[in-house]
DNA sequence: CGCAGTTCCGTTAACGTTTACGGTTCTGGC
DNA sequence: GCCAGAACCGTAAACGTTAACGGAACTGCG
C-alpha cells in the first residue's frame, strides 16, 4: 500500500539529473542553475519529495542550539517551564539539540541584552518571554529576517514576525475564574475587584474582558471594579489593594491574575475583609499552599508552565527539523487547583524536579548558561 | 565538550572483533559465542553505547506496526483518543509507524478477540482500552511474555505485566468534584449521590474514596450516599437514580462519574428535584453541552481523551524503539468545563476534529481499521 | 591561442546500523 | 582421512542525505 517515498536520487533519475544538484537546488545552495534549479524545485513538487530527516541527521553531523531566554528562576514558573524544555528535549529521538539559557533577572530588564547575546552567538532558533513586547517585537523581527525563527512562551509579541506562541488560553482562565468566583459567592451582591500586570499586555486585557463578560452573562448581581494594575511589583500591589479593602464595603472577591497574590492576601488580612472574601490566585508556587490548604485562596488557576515549555519546544523544533510547523499558536487550557486536589500537584512537580535533577546530574555536559544581570 | 557518541565500531575495535559479531551480540541473534556476546555486553555497558537510532531507521526498513483496539466511537471519548494518537503518529519524526484501529461495539463485547487478533498479526505492541481488566489480563500478560508490549488507556489492568498506563489521575478527579461540589453549596446541609460504573473497576473505587475523603475532611455537613453503581447501562441509571430521587428528601448534589449523565438529568428531571441539585459530571459530548449551557450541569470533569491517547502513543513508541521509557504511569490532571470556558473546549474539539479530516483525506492510506461485532 | 577564473555539474566518501553472504574452524560420522 | 554440517566470525552492500572534490564548459584578458 505504501508506495517507497520519492528520494533525491528518485528527482534526480526523473530530470537526468545528478543527485548533487539536486540537493544544492533544494536548499539554494549556489552552483546551480536558475534553469535546473527551477526544474527541480518543479519535480520535487509533483514527486511529493519529502526529506528523510533519518538520512539528513545521519549525514550531517552539525546539530540544532537553541537559545531559551526567560526571567531568572526564583519564582518556580520558570524553572518548571525550563524543565519542560530540558524534558522534551532529551525526549527527542533525534538527540542532536543543544540548548543555551539565557535568563535575566527582572521584568524588563537584561531582556534585550540577552537576545542579542542569542543572535551574535548565531543560534538557530530562541524561545523567548517577551516581558516589553512593544521593546523586543524589533529584535524579533530582525531574528525573522535572518531565518532564525522565535518562538514566545507566556506572552506574545504581536506583529513582531515571531513563528508562533503558547500560552494559557486568556479567555479559558479569565471565564472560568468568573464561573467559579459566581458560583462561589452564590445568590449574594457584591463588588468583585481583579488585579493584573498592566492592561497594556494582551493577554491581560483579553483576561480581564473575559473574566468580565462572563460575570455579567451569567452573574449579574456581581459588580466588577475597574482592574487593579501592579506591575507584578508587591509594594504597588499591597498599597493599592490595601486602600481598595479600606473603602469599598461591599467587597466579595477577588482575582489575582498576576504572581502577587501573597500582598493582595495580606493586604486583605490587614483590613480584615480576608474572612468575607473569596479569593482565586494564579499560579501555583510555595508560598501559595499554605494559602490554598487553610481555604483563604478559594482556587488557583495553574498555567501549567511544564507543558508551555514542552510545547514551544515541540513547536520550534519541528520548525527546525521539517522547516515546517503544523500549528503557530497553541492556547493551552489552564488546570484548576484547589484544596483537594492540591496534593496531586505538589506530588507531581517535586517528584518531576527530583528526576529532573537526577537527569542533570547525570549529564552534566548540557550546554552553558549565562546570567544577563 | 561532547565526547562522540560510542558506536558499533568502538565496541568492536576495542575488543578487536568485528561489527557484525558486536551487532549480533548487542542483539542476541543466533551466531555469536556466549564468550564474545559477554565481552560485547561488558563493553557496550562500560563504553556507554547507545543506538544511534537515525542509522537504525535508515538502515532497516521494516516499520512499527501497532494496534489500537478501543471502544467504537459512537460516545465522542474514544473518537478523540484516536485522534489523538493518529495525530502524535504524524508528528513523529521518524514516521515508519503504521496503525491498526481495532475496535468493539460494547463494553466487554469483542475485546478478546480483538487483542487476539492483534497477537496473530504479530503486530509490535499493543494499545488498549481493558473494559473487563480482569479479563483482559491473562491476554496482556501472554502479549508480554510474547515481547510484545501493551499500553492501557484509561483503565488500568493490574498485575498483568502491561508496559505502561496512561489515565486521569483518580485522586485528582474525584477531590477537585467534591472540593467543587462543596463550594457551590455553600454552608447548606445536605446528602450527596454519586454514580459510577462498577465499585470493582479500581478508578471507579479510587476516585469515590477520594471524593468521600475530601468531602469528609473540607465539608463535614454534606453526607455521601452510598454510591449506585449503573454499568453504563442508561436504563439502570435512570431507574436507580429515579428511585433515590423520590426517597431521598434532603439531596442537594449529584457526581455522575460516567457517560450516563444524560439518564440521570432526566430521573432528577422528572423526579422534580433538578432544580434544588448542584450536578456535576464527568466527560463532554454533544448532548452534555445544552445542560450546561442552562446550567443544570454546574461543571463536568474532563478527561482529556486526545491527551491520553498522545500519552499512550508517545509511551508505546519510545518503548520501541529506544528499548525503555521512563515513565510507566500517566496521570493526567483533568479540565474543569463550566458554562464560561464551555466554548474554548468546543472551539477546540471541532477545529481539532476538522484539521483531523483533512489529514486523514490527504494521506488516505492510513491502514486497515477493524471491527469486531 | 593560452591560461586563469568562473559557473555549473557529476562523483564519491562519509554517517552508524542492518542484513546477507562467504569464509574459517571445529565437530562427528563414515 | 574425508566430507557434511554446524558454529562462529568478518566483509560489504545497502539506506538517503550531506559535503567536499574534481572535471567540463564557458568567460574574459593578455
Amino acid at each position: 500500500m505504501g508506495k517507497p517515498p520519492t528520494t533525491l536520487r528518485d528527482i534526480a533519475n526523473a530530470l537526468g539529473t545528478s543527485i548533487g544538484s539536486v540537493h544544492r537546488a533544494l536548499h539554494d545552495n549556489p552552483g546551480v542553475s536558475p534553469m535546473t534549479k527551477a526544474m527541480v524545485l518543479q519535480m520535487a513538487r509533483t514527486l511529493g519529495y519529502r526529506p528523510n530527516l533519518a538520512a539528513r541527521y545521519l549525514s550531517s553531523k552539525k546539530n540544532l542550539r537553541i537559545s531559551v531566554n526567560t526571567l531568572k528562576g526564583t519564582t518556580s514558573f520558570w524553572d518548571e517551564v525550563r524543565a519542560g524544555i530540558r524534558e522534551t528535549a532529551a525526549s527527542i529521538l533525534l538527540e542532536n539539540v543543544e540548548i543555551e539559557f539565557r535568563t535575566y533577572p527582572r521584568l524588563g530588564q537584561g531582556e534585550v541584552e540577552a537576545f542579542e547575546s542569542a543572535l551574535r552567538n548565531k543560534v538557530d532558533g530562541i524561545i523567548t518571554f517577551p516581558s516589553r513586547p512593544e521593546i523586543l517585537g524589533p529584535w524579533i523581527r530582525r531574528a525573522s529576517r535572518a531565518r532564525i525563527p522565535v518562538v514566545c512562551v507566556a506572552t506574545d509579541a504581536p506583529h513582531s514576525g515571531r513563528l508562533g506562541i503558547v500560552a494559557v488560553d486568556t479567555l479559558a482562565s479569565g471565564s472560568i475564574a468568573a464561573d467559579l468566583m459566581g458560583r462561589f459567592i452564590g445568590r449574594r451582591e457584591g463588588s468583585i475587584a481583579i488585579t493584573l500586570f498592566d492592561m497594556a499586555i494582551t493577554e491581560h486585557a483579553e483576561k480581564y474582558a473575559a473574566f468580565e463578560n462572563t460575570l455579567r452573562s451569567f452573574y449579574p448581581q456581581l459588580h466588577l471594579l475597574k482592574p487593579i494594575e501592579d506591575h507584578d511589583v508587591e509594594k504597588e500591589a499591597y498599597s493599592k489593594c490595601r486602600k481598595l479593602f479600606e473603602k469599598c464595603s461591599n467587597l466579595a472577591g477577588v482575582y489575582v491574575t498576576t504572581e502577587a497574590s501573597i500582598p493582595v492576601l495580606k493586604a486583605a488580612r490587614d483590613a480584615k475583609v480576608l474572612e468575607r472574601l473569596t479569593v482565586i490566585t494564579t499560579d501555583l508556587f510555595p508560598e501559595l499552599v499554605p494559602q490554598i490548604r487553610s481555604g483563604a485562596v478559594a482556587a488557583t488557576i495553574y498555567q501549567r508552565p511544564r507543558a508551555q515549555g514542552e510545547m514551544a519546544f515541540r513547536m520550534l523544533h519541528e520548525f527546525l527539523a521539517e522547516g515546517l510547523s503544523r500549528s503557530h499558536q497553541v492556547a493551552l487550557a489552564p488546570h484548576l487547583v484547589m484544596r483537594g486536589n492540591l496534593d496531586f500537584f505538589l506530588q507531581r512537580q517535586s517528584q518531576e524536579s527530583a528526576q529532573e535533577k537526577a537527569e542533570q546530574l547525570r549529564e552534566n555536559t548540557s550546554g552553558l548558561a549565562e546570567d544577563f544581570a
